[in-house]
RNA sequence: GCCGACGUAGCUCAGCCGGUAGAGCAGCGGUUUCGUAAACCGCCGGUCGGCAGUUCGAGUCUGCCCGUCGGCUCCA
């Protein structure tokens, strides 16, 4: 699962919150611009637009920004916040504009309304209707913009600048560089204070250092960056869900294989990834003198063709489900980079389901399913379903494209699912389902897809034998559940905050003796959950019993299990839960009560205790 | 890949205007056997990301490369 950009794109739909949050972020962006203009006289401005939770404005400046800048910028905008200037408005025709912005040297904004050509756009927030352009000005800072803005720089509310960052003009990296200064602004200080509590909190779940704390993965520059090496604990985690998902997918009529990591170029060739991904691809490795070449294999599905190619399939086989935790490894540029949700070499659990265009529909609608039943087991929440429709650049026909969009259609409309079409939003060889979920702190990521394939089945032949004993073209259905493996997990540690949940978790329980005399009801004590097939640690350091407790905490181990010589004797254990504060220990919990305790959470698979929700999204604080 | 910042011990960080590297935690060795979130003493540990250059002398200055971070672009 991908997390969405941590400081979240332009909202494109009328997604701003409500109108006068869009308008405070929209002014606040004014003024941070008219700031700027007062330190830096020849800067040239971009696009300025709300994001959510904030805004952010590019600017092309004579150097660059650092960021000792930033409170010098907001320093002025107090200012121009004391001054209570007004926001004026007023409207221009395009060549007046034009004469306009080009005397102040104002070449984005002359280009924007060239492109605005006078016609109405809902695009951008710099605005024409009507043929007039619209513009707005507080002070001496003039800018192209639809409005609306707050009457007066007084209504600005509590705020902060952010970061700096490049950012290609128009977003098109062929395009000139700008520098983009975030900011956020909210109604009161206590929202705004709320608003910087999370951004701490999003840093505090942060998968890389939860992972270097808790000895989850590593990175290593000398084996190769965006490369992961799995520690003992988070194999741990991962050995958990693959013997899940397989446990699962067997359930549901799947058939699991291996394919090589490698493969020759002509399969490559055949399934057109050289040409459409070469970019991204390991090789070629030269073999037998240089007259074989292979590549290291960026996706399953020409493996999983293979294998399904391996024979003749009648209709009565179908639908045929192939699924492999497949490594793939695609070569991403340097800047791209991050921790393991952005990597190169990564596990995904693959399926390619083989099936004819009557078995399709029903076939997606069980993979919906199943893909909610995961979303569910993690405690996501709120799914939200795009079905992405057909891009401008696509392969197959017209009548390929409309029967896969409606069977995916069908298959939500049979579950009554609300969806949102996301018009040419499609891969350029499926159209696609994505689902949508918020972690424990109300981000979005990215969760499972499924798509289907309008091009490889054509390209290597994938047929069945019908019931009229003819060949027919079958439909390939494509789909993910945790997307990689890394990244999933890597999400997994932030939703949680490293805090798993019992099934998953390393330790499951930290057995601590008070004193050496209790040292063998200890072992013994450790010998019954290990039996049951817990992993424990069995703390047998010296030092008080308060920081093995710490050390244990720290860890992230589910339960803290103490026991004395008082415990010994009466066959109890003193139970503390991960997270517990003072004086919440359980005294005196019989052997066999903890035992069945501990089994049924980690059988159901029950999210730990102190996971919570956290509901602080804008819309959330807004109402509030 | 692009823009900017950064790279000192396993981790977090100090190190002034260039003069031969320091702390806490962790680790190791002891001491302490303790009732629910930091016991005490000692020791080890660094080609200061790499390679060039400037200089009598570079962790400190310059260049190139690698990596990381914040974004952009791209994406499972």
């Amino acid at each position: 699962m991908r997390r969405t950009a941590p400081m979240p794109k332009t909202e494109r739909k009328s997604d701003h919150g409500d109108e006068a949050l869009y308008a405070l972020r929209h002014s606040t962006a004014h003024v941070m611009a008219g700031a700027v203009l007062e330190l830096f006289p020849e800067a040239k401005f971009g696009f300025g637009p709300p994001v959510a939770d904030g805004f952010y404005y590019d600017f092309d400046l004579p150097r660059p920004l650092t960021d000792e800048d930033l409170p010098r910028i907001e320093e002025r905008m107090r200012a121009t916040i004391a001054r209570d200037l007004p926001f004026e408005h007023r409207e221009m025709s395009a060549p007046d504009a034009i004469g306009f912005f080009t005397q102040r040297r104002q070449d984005y904004k002359v280009e924007q309304i060239e492109k605005l050509g006078g016609k109405d756009r809902e695009d951008d927030t710099a605005g024409a209707r009507n043929g007039k352009i619209s513009i707005y000005q507080h002070g001496d800072f003039v800018d192209l913009c639809r409005g609306p803005h707050v009457k007066r720089t007084s209504e600005i509310g509590p705020f902060k600048l952010l970061s700096v960052a490049g950012a290609y003009w128009r977003g098109n990296e062929r395009n000139p560089q700008l520098q983009r200064i975030y900011g956020t602004v909210w109604p009161t200080q206590k929202q705004l204070d709320e608003y910087l509590e999370k951004l701490k909190e999003i840093e505090r779940r942060d998968h890389r250092a939860l992972g270097r704390d808790l000895e989850l993965f590593r990175i290593d520059e000398e084996l190769g960056s965006g490369l992961v090496l799995w520690l003992p604990n988070l194999a741990i985690v991962r050995e958990e869900l693959e013997t899940w998902w397989r446990q699962v997918h067997r359930a549901r009529g799947y058939t699991l294989v291996y394919t090589p990591h490698i493969a020759h170029e002509k399969i490559y060739q055949r399934s057109g990834h050289i040409e459409k991904y070469g970019e991204n691809m390991y090789g070629p490795l030269l073999l037998d003198e240089g007259t074989q070449r292979f590549w290291i294999k960026p996706m399953n599905c020409p493996g999983h063709i293979k294998v399904y190619q391996s024979k003749i399939h009648s209709y009565r086989e179908l639908p045929l489900r192939i699924g492999e935790l497949g490594t793939v490894y695609r070569y991403e540029r340097g800047g791209t980079l991050h921790g393991m949700l952005r990597v190169r070499g990564f596990t995904q659990d693959d399926s390619h389901i083989f099936c004819s265009w009557a078995q399709a529909q029903s076939e997606i609608g069980k993979v919906f399913d199943l893909a909610m039943e995961f979303l569910r087991t993690f405690g996501y929440r709120e799914p939200r379903i795009y079905l992405s429709t057909r891009p401008e650049r696509r392969l197959g026909s017209d009548e390929m494209w409309d029967k896969a969009e409606k069977a995916l259609a069908d298959a939500l409309g049979v579950r009554e699912v609300p969806f949102q079409i996301d018009e040419g939003g499609g891969v350029f060889y499926a159209p696609k389902i994505d689902i949508k979920v918020m972690d424990a702190i109300g981000r979005e990521w990215q969760g499972p897809t499924i798509q289907i394939d309008l091009n490889l089945p054509e390209r290597f032949d994938v047929t069945f034998v019908n019931e009229k004993g003819e060949r027919e073209r079958a439909v390939m259905i494509h789909r993910v559940l945790f997307g990689s493996l890394e990244r999933f997990v890597g999400g997994l540690i932030e939703h949680f905050a490293g805090n798993f949940p019992l099934w998953l978790n390393w330790e499951q329980a930290a057995i601590i003796p008070v004193r050496e005399t209790a040292r063998p009801y200890a072992e013994e004590l450790a010998g019954k959950l290990r039996a049951a097939g817990f992993r424990v640690t069995l703390d047998d350091q010296p030092g008080d019993l308060r920081t093995r407790i710490k050390e244990a905490q720290r860890r992230k181990a589910s339960y803290m299990l103490v026991v004395g010589d008082k415990e010994a004797v009466a066959g109890t254990v003193s139970v503390r839960r991960r997270g517990a504060g003072q004086g919440e220990e359980e005294r005196g919990v019989k052997l066999d009560d903890l035992l069945a305790r501990l089994v049924a959470e980690r059988d159901t698979k029950a999210l730990p205790a102190d996971f919570q929700l956290r509901v602080t999204s804008a819309a959330d604080a807004l109402s509030s």
